[in-house]
RNA sequence: GCCUUUGUAGUUCAAUGGAUAGAACAGAGCUCUUCUAAGGCUUUGAUGUAGGUUCGAUUCCUACCAAAGGCACCA
């Protein structure tokens, strides 16, 4: 639609003479502007040196002599925006649209054919899923989702940090500590806890006592060259724990991994690819191996990418890992998402491969996310723990269950219903907000689950549900009101905010857009009895419940977030 | 010091250079003998500061102030 509008824009310049100018087409803030307006007359006045509306009377004149029959009303209004109301026609034909398409509605094409790679969670085996991994989990899932109703081919990638400082410390924590309590009967979450524990535990003696350093740099060379037999032992059984514990999340969340990178494996690849570009690239100073990568973007910096002892660092694990991607699936786009601290040092990287491999330089996308914080500074969680990501979930899904103890529902109902309503509160407050900045997360806030939150959406979309079920014998619609309900003008928006959504890389367009369809359910729902034989129009109703539901489904996976059976 | 990101109601967030800056929560007041009140309706309240570009700036530019992150062997 916002094509056919621009394109009757381009023919009445031409037929007014008017040259090529840049003009848009955008929705109004409020529906009384009309449905679509336009700012071509106050763009073109400026070239013209004519006034403005006089302009847009002359240009909206044109337009009205080619429109059709789904524009009802073109009207000048306000400094001489041109605004275009959309017929009823248009409106009862996008209700249409939405149930024919049903779960295809929102998509597009502007990646057919195109293969994407999308890398996100990054967790580390040995120490906790914690905040930050939650938040790249729930962004990567979802731009992988707006990805793929692009069109394209996603594959999706974790990357994990199996080697390194960190496994030493856990692994001197678990001498220290001594073998979990009930190893054999615990479960892999509880274990995994121990583990993190742990490590929080060796990184304290790392930092406060010298022999324990020593100690643990030793343990972390023969984790390396695996020379010590029991340290094997613990670090394999350690490593498959936690990853074991991940995998639990990434099933509650929604993710189903393609590709799993292990740091392990991309250092050595890294290491040669480094090695081979000297000097071409990377140069020696201080003993140790680095790029200078203000020599070719000044507001760029040096960074080591070996270390004086020759041992790789997490930049040349990097180069390994962008280099083994491009060779095992070659995507058109590869896109990564961490938290906004890496970003200044994955330019620097992205630069010393643009230098190696120029074609992959427009191919590589980095998004950067915020840190979550939370509010009024409590960092324990509701058991007393330390908040991790995982906490953070599990709370999340235990005040569900408080909250639905009355209801009568089975527990395994009552457990369905509490990780599916607690991964929406927690996805939608990641989701809510635009990539930039960090999240302020207050979790009674969130767990409130009203006004703009995921469980309202999935609340609204439940009613839609429980209507559907009774309307069994409404199949099809003869009568339609005349008065165009503001549910139908948003509905037929999704579209464009699937592809804005893309355009930009921002999830938080769709829950934004879901909030606003939401809402103006919500108060038709109310406004309406929907199933009244006696109302001619009932059958048209139902129809508009049904296209709610498909397009809120339709959104709702897009962020990650699953409908309940019942709530 | 240099670089990056971010400053919008009391709070948490929106707003491809456009119209009266939208929501939600909190506050004040309504609303279930009707399809799920986790709902709906009414109401109070905001663009960090100072300049500039523009018919028009929350948005672009400059300076300043504030917050977060990065800047040589952590990831």
């Amino acid at each position: 639609m916002k094509q056919i509008i621009e394109n009757l824009i381009r023919q009445a310049l031409k037929n007014l003479d008017i040259g090529e100018v840049n003009f848009i087409v955008e929705h109004p803030e409020d529906f009384k502007n009309g449905d679509y307006s336009t700012n071509v007359a106050m763009v073109c006045a400026k070239q013209l040196k004519m006034n403005p509306k006089a302009l847009a009377e002359k240009i909206s004149a044109e337009i009205f002599s080619a429109k059709e029959s789904q524009i009802s009303k073109i009207e000048v209004a306000g400094a001489g925006f041109i605004n275009f109301y959309l017929s009823r026609e248009f409106f009862s034909n996008s209700v249409k649209e939405v149930l024919e398409k049903g779960a295809d509605y929102g998509k597009n094409n502007s990646l057919t054919g195109k293969k994407v790679m999308v890398e996100y969670t990054q967790p580390n085996p040995f120490k906790p899923f914690h905040i930050g991994h939650l938040m790249s989990n729930s962004i990567g899932e979802s731009i992988s989702r707006i990805v793929e109703f692009s069109g394209a081919k996603t594959v999706r990638a974790n990357y994990q940090g199996d080697v390194g400082p960190h496994v030493a410390k856990a692994i001197y924590g678990m001498y220290k500590a001594g073998p979990p309590a009930n190893e054999s009967t615990a479960s892999v979450s509880v274990l995994a806890q121990y583990i993190g524990q742990c490590y929080s535990q060796g990184s304290n003696f790392y930092d406060t006592d010298e022999q324990a350093k020593k100690e643990i740099d030793e343990i972390n060379k023969k984790v390396y060259n695996r020379s010590d037999e029991k340290i094997n032992q613990i670090y394999d059984w350690g490593r498959k724990v936690t990853l074991e514990a991940f995998e639990e999340l990434y099933k509650i969340l929604g993710t189903k991994f393609d590709y799993y990178f292990f740091e392990s494996e991309m250092a050595p690849i890294g290491e040669k690819i480094v090695r081979a570009n000297i000097p071409k690239v990377f140069e020696e100073s201080d003993g140790a191996i680095v790029f200078h990568a203000e020599k070719y973007n000044p507001k760029l910096h040096t960074r080591v990418f070996l270390t004086s002892h020759g041992i790789p660092l997490y930049e040349t694990k990097e180069i390994g890992l962008t280099t083994t991607k491009f060779e095992k699936e070659n995507p058109d786009i590869s896109i990564v998402t961490t938290a906004i601290e890496q970003g200044e040092y994955m330019k620097v990287v992205q630069q010393a491969i643009a230098l190696m491999h120029p074609e992959l330089e427009s191919r590589m996308k980095h998004i950067t996310h915020g840190m979550m914080r939370l509010a009024s500074g409590k960092m324990s969680s509701r058991k007393g723990n330390v908040v991790t990501g995982e906490s953070l979930l599990r709370d999340s899904m235990d005040v569900v269950l408080e909250k639905i103890k009355d209801r009568e529902f089975t527990d395994e109902e009552k457990k369905k219903v509490s990780e599916s309503v607690g991964v929406a509160a927690l996805k939608y407050s990641i989701l809510r907000s635009s990539l930039g900045s960090d999240i302020i997360y207050d979790f009674e806030k969130s767990i409130s689950f009203e006004g703009d939150s995921g469980p309202y959406l999935q609340y609204s979309a439940m009613r839609a549900k429980s209507i559907l079920a009774k309307a069994l014998n409404h199949t099809s619609f003869n009568e339609i009101p005349e008065q165009v309900s503001d549910l139908e003008k948003i509905l037929y928006r999704f579209p464009e905010v699937v592809a804005h959504s893309y355009a930009e890389l921002e999830p938080h367009h769709i829950a934004t857009y879901l909030t606003s369809l939401a809402s103006s359910f919500n108060s038709f729902y109310t406004n309406t009895q929907i199933l009244n034989t006696e109302d001619k129009y009932s059958h048209y109703y139902v129809a508009l419940t049904k296209a709610f539901l498909s397009t809120m489904q339709n959104g709702l996976w897009l962020l990650g977030i699953t409908l309940p059976e019942r709530m």
